[in-house]
DNA sequence: TTGAAAGCGTTACCAT
DNA sequence: ATGGTAACGCTTTCAA
C-alpha cells in the first residue's frame, strides 16, 4: 500500500495538516519541522495523491489539447512545444483527437471534461459547425489557428495578409498564372477561407484577372491528398507558373508529383508552401514557405489559457503571432522575366 | 456550482447510490428508475467528477505516453496511433517527452506519476543509464522499441532482422559499398546498436568486408542532424554506393545534401530509410524503406499495458511487430550490375 | 431494487 | 507555528 500523508505525519510526529503545509508552501513551518518532515516523506519515498487533490481544490493540473491529427507534422511540431511551455508552467497535457469531426470539437467545447482538464486549447477546423459558434457556456479555452470569431480567446497567424504577402512574392518572380492549392470550396474551412482571401486580394492589387480554375480544392490537407489532387489537375489543365500550397505538407506531395511527371522546379513551375514545417527546409528542391515561431505561438497560447482560467469573465482576446516569408530554391533560382504581352 | 450525483439523486427522488448505480452499472436498476435517473442528469447536465471518481476507485482512466521528441514525424505517427486506440479502449493519454534526457526517462519509470496516470507506455533511447536496468519497482509499464532487457514489457520492431534484410537487399541491387548512416558509435543507443548488428551480420554473410570509414555515426537523427553529418561525410570520403539511414528522417537529410551537391538518386547512389513515415513516399525520389504496421504496434501496446495494470506481477512479454521492406525509386530504377572484379 | 453510512487522501477553516 | 475537524464527490460495504 502506498503511504498517505498521514503515515507521513506518524512518522514525522506532526499532523497531516503539518504535512500538507510543507508541500504547499501554504501556512508558515517552521525549519526543523519542515526537515523532519521531508526526512519522513524521502524515507517513505512519499507522493501525494494526485487525485484526492484534485478533488479538494478543483484543479486538476491538466490541460488538453485537441489537434485535428496528431500525425502531421504541423501539429505535432506545435504538440511538442505545448507539452513543452505546459510543463515549465507545471501543467500536464493530455491529448485528443478531433479528426475531421466538427462533433468532437463541439464535445470537447461542451463542458463534458471538466474536472479532468482544467482548460483546453482546441485547433478547430471547420467553423459553422463548430462549437464555438453555439452561445454555450465554455470551459476554459484557447482557440487556435484561423478561427474568425469573438467568442473566445485565439490565437492564430493573419492568414490573409501572409497569403497575400506569398503571392505578391510569387508575382514578384515573374509569375502570373499563380495556383492555390487548398483554395475555398463548399465546406467552410476557416484557414482555406482565410488564405484564399490573402490570395484574391494580392491578385486584386496586381491587377491579374481573377481565374477560377487556378483555384484549385483540396479535401484532405496531407501530401497524400495533395499529390491525388495535383496529379489529375495536371492531366486536365496547363501547368501554372506557381503553385501557392496552403501548407507545406500539401507542397510536399505537389512536389512529388511535378518530379514524377517530369516538370523542374523551380524552372517549370515555382511552389510555395505555408508553416514551415521541419522537412521543409529539407524538401527537394527546398521550400519556400511561411514562417512562424511556432514556440511563440505556444507560449502566448499557454499564458493566454492560463489567464483565462484564472478568471473566465475576461473578455475575450486575440493575440497574432508573427510571420515571415523564407525563400528557397522552390521559388528562387530560375527567375523567369514576366511575360510580355500578359 | 456544479451539480453533484447528490443533486441528481434528489431531483430525481432517489439516492446518490441509485445515481451512481445508473452510472456503473455495477448493480441492477429497474428501468423506470433509470429512466429517471438518465432524465435528471440530463436536465441538470450532470458530468460525474472526475477526481472524487478516481479517488475512490484507484485508478485516473488515464495513461502516459513518453517519446524522446513529439515533433518527429515518426513519434507523431506513434502517438497518433496510441491516442486512437487508448481513446477507443477508455483511456485518456497523458504526453510526456523525455528529450535526450536519461534522467528524465528515470524519473517516469519511477513511481512519480502513479495516480495521474495508470500506467505509462515508454519509448527510451539509452539503454545502459535508463532506468529500465534499475532494479527499482516499476509502475505498470511498456518499452516501445529495441530496448534489450528482460524486466519490463515491450513492443518492438525486431531491428536486427530488418537491418540485415534491407543490407541484403542493397547488395542484390548490385552495391557493395554499402555506408549506414546514424551507427553505433561511443554512447550506447538501443537502435544504433541493433541495426549496426544487423548490417554487419548481412556483411558478413554477403563476405563484404567490413569497412569501418562506411559506419557514419549521427548525433541527431533529424533531416538537419543526417544533412550535416552527410555534408561533411562527403568533404573527406568518397561516395558510397548505397547509403542505408537508420530511419527515414535521416534519410531525408540525405536527400537533400545529396541533391544539393549534384548527385543523383539512385545513379549515382542508393538512398535507404527505416520507418516508413509518411513523407517518405513523397520524398524526391521517394524513398526505399523498412515498414511496419504503426497501427498493429498501437494495439499491441495497449492491450499488453492493459493486462499490465490489470496483474502487476505477470512475467515481462515481448511482443515482435512484423516488418516488410517497402521498396521505392529512391533504390530502384537505377540497377546497375555488380561491378565485375569485387 | 434501493437507502444509509463510511471512507478514499487531501486541504481549508477555525482553534489553540 | 501547529492541530482538529470537516468537506470535496464519488463508490462500496452493509441493511432493509
Amino acid at each position: 500500500m502506498r503511504p498517505t500523508g498521514k503515515d507521513v505525519a506518524r512518522r514525522a510526529g506532526v499532523s497531516p495538516k503539518t504535512v500538507s503545509n510543507v508541500l504547499t508552501g501554504t501556512a508558515g513551518v517552521s525549519a526543523r519541522t519542515r526537515t523532519k518532515v521531508e526526512q519522513a516523506m524521502k524515507e517513505l519515498s512519499y507522493v501525494p495523491n494526485h487525485s484526492a487533490r484534485s478533488l479538494r481544490n478543483g484543479r486538476s493540473g491538466l490541460i488538453g489539447l485537441a489537434l485535428p491529427d496528431l500525425s502531421t507534422p504541423y501539429s505535432a511540431e506545435l504538440a511538442h512545444h505545448i507539452v513543452d511551455v505546459a510543463h515549465e508552467r507545471g501543467y500536464g497535457v493530455q491529448i485528443e483527437e478531433t479528426g475531421q469531426d466538427p462533433l468532437r470539437e463541439f464535445e470537447l467545447m461542451s463542458q463534458a471534461r471538466t474536472n479532468i482538464i482544467d482548460g483546453l486549447i482546441l485547433n478547430p477546423i471547420f467553423l459553422e459547425k463548430s462549437a464555438v459558434q453555439v452561445g454555450v457556456a465554455l470551459p476554459p479555452v484557447v482557440l487556435l489557428g484561423e478561427v474568425s470569431q469573438q467568442l473566445a480567446d485565439r490565437v492564430w497567424v493573419d492568414g490573409v495578409s501572409a497569403a497575400r504577402d506569398m503571392t505578391l512574392l510569387l508575382a514578384a518572380r515573374g509569375h502570373r498564372r499563380i495556383a492555390v492549392l487548398g483554395a475555398e470550396h463548399q465546406r467552410y474551412v476557416a484557414t482555406a477561407h482565410t488564405r484564399t482571401e490573402g490570395y484574391r486580394l494580392a491578385l486584386g492589387e496586381l491587377n491579374i484577372p481573377h481565374d477560377p480554375s487556378l483555384e484549385i480544392p483540396c479535401d484532405v490537407w496531407s501530401p497524400r491528398g495533395s499529390a491525388e489532387v495535383m496529379r489529375s489537375y495536371l492531366e486536365t489543365h496547363e501547368l501554372p507558373d506557381a503553385i501557392f500550397c496552403f501548407t507545406d505538407s500539401m507542397a510536399i506531395g505537389a512536389l512529388s508529383v511535378l518530379s514524377a511527371l517530369g516538370y523542374r522546379v523551380p524552372d517549370d513551375v515555382a511552389v510555395a508552401g505555408f508553416d514551415d514545417i521541419a522537412d521543409g527546409e529539407f524538401a527537394n528542391p527546398p521550400l519556400t514557405t511561411v514562417s512562424f515561431n511556432r514556440r511563440e505561438m505556444a507560449e502566448r497560447t499557454i499564458e493566454m489559457l492560463i489567464r483565462r482560467m484564472a478568471d473566465r469573465h475576461r473578455e475575450p482576446e486575440t493575440t497574432t503571432v508573427g510571420y515571415r516569408i523564407i525563400e528557397r530554391a522552390s521559388t528562387l533560382g530560375a527567375q523567369r522575366p514576366a511575360r510580355p504581352g500578359q
